[in-house]
Formats: C-alpha cells, structure tokens, sequence
DNA sequence: TCCATATTTCGACAATAGGCGACATACCGA
DNA sequence: TCGGTATGTCGCCTATTGTCGAAATATGGA
C-alpha cells in the first residue's frame, strides 16, 4: 500500500455519511447489508448514498455483490488492515526501532474491550 | 473521541502534504522539526505548509511549541493511538463479541518489523 | 413483453479545500 | 529602536467535493 492508496482510504473515511456507511458495515459482518436498505436505515437518499458507495468501493475498504435485484455490501477487513497498519508502521520506514517501540507503545496487544470503548 | 473528531483527524491525514509532514514527524519523534526545517524538507511554500500545520493541530495530531524564534512541531502519538482504536474498536460499538475477534484478527499481537514493511 | 423494484449514472449547483502572493506578527541581536 | 529571521494570517483564485432531481440500467415476475 503506498501513499496515494492510503490517501485515497482516509479521504473515504473522513466524511460523515462514508463513515457511518463503513461504520454499519463493519458491525453487520459477515453478512453485508444491500444499498437499498443502508440507504433507509441512514436515511440517505439513494443516489447521494451510490456515490459514497462508490467512493468507498474505489479506497477498497468495501466490496459487492448483487444478489438478484439486490446489491450486497461488505467492509473489506483485510483492506482495513492494510490502511491501518501502514499508518502504524510505514509511517516509520526511515526509523524502525523507534516505530517498533512506539506500536508497542500504542498496542500493549491489542486492546480490551475495556479501552475498547473508552 | 466522537465522529466528528475522528473525522477531524482522518480529513487531517487524507492529503499529501499533511501526510508527509505527519510521516516526517513521527520519523522525527521525540525532538520534532521546525516549521521552517519542514518546509525546505518538504519543499513545501512557507504559508501553504503554515495552513496544513494549523489543520493538523487543530486535529490534534500534532502539537507545537515555541524555542526562540522556531516554532517546533511534533507528533503526538496518543492522539494518533486514540484514532487508531476508535477506527478499530468503536466502529463495532454495537457488537463487541465480533469486534473482540475481528481486532485480534487484524492484529494477532502488533505487527513485528516483517509484517510491519509488507 | 410489460411493469415494478433496486441501484447506478448524469447534470447542475452550492459549498469547501488547496495553493500562494502579499502582508502582519513575534523574536532576537546590535 | 532597527533590521533580519521565523512563522502565521488574509484574500483571491481555481479545483474538488457533496447533494440531489431526473434519467438510465439491471433484474425478476406476471
């Protein structure tokens, strides 16, 4: 993953309605929610909520699938990985002892469900 | 840390420039660089660079401070560590369970330098 | 084939963001 | 106080983004 990607995943990231989208998506796995039904439970008219869809779609961080009339979507955890594991680390490619310090620093291990929703 | 704020923070990092001058920071952890130092390394105007220094403040992903007549920039990696766990952990606010497991999922501990520079 | 449903694409608009020249402010040394 | 250095602010311009009505496309059932 390289700069423009992951400026593309963040940019996707950073708009309220995307977030939501991504939000929704990520509580509803592995069973992914049809663009129809997003767009009522978020009560976003559909076209603007297609062109979100699509963003999100480009930056990888969502995928789909039509079932019959329907179009499935799902949020791409590994893609998700990717983006934040390169914020983590590459973010340190000139210094890596310094970035293995620091992750450690940020994840102890990975954090509880205790931190997990401070 | 609310939606707008992480919002705020993603928006902060989703362009070029701001990611650079954030990498560089991190890199440049625990003394930090000058604004002036960050421009002629960036190549970046003075007032363009002053601009996206004010937004990653104002995210709170970087902090300043004043040494004579440099003004010296530095990240601040708790700030960068609280989005980091929201994106990961508050996204799955209304399913812990699966958020427990797809966190240990995306990182079985944190990343060793090997995976860290896939 | 025709109609209803589900979703995307197009076109136009207002709002926002990025870049940068010119000017303003803060600090220091002489 | 003055001049030089370091940084921030203002204003203008252009490019990009978000929104949504209207039209187009895809699917399945009668």
């Amino acid at each position: 993953m390289d700069n423009p990607e992951v400026i593309l995943t963040l940019g996707a990231l950073a708009q309220t309605t995307r977030l939501d989208v991504f939000k929704l998506l990520i509580r509803s796995e592995p069973n992914g929610v049809a663009a129809g039904e997003i767009s009522r439970i978020l009560d976003v008219p559909h076209n603007t909520l297609s062109t979100h869809l699509g963003i999100l779609s480009r930056s990888g961080l969502i995928r789909s699938k039509r079932y019959s009339r329907s179009i499935v979507y799902r949020a791409d955890l590994e893609r998700f990985r990717e983006m934040t594991l390169f914020l983590l680390a590459d973010c340190c490619g000139g210094n890596p002892e310094t970035c293995a310090t620091a992750i450690a620093d940020l994840f102890p291990c990975y954090p509880t469900k205790e931190e997990a929703n401070v």
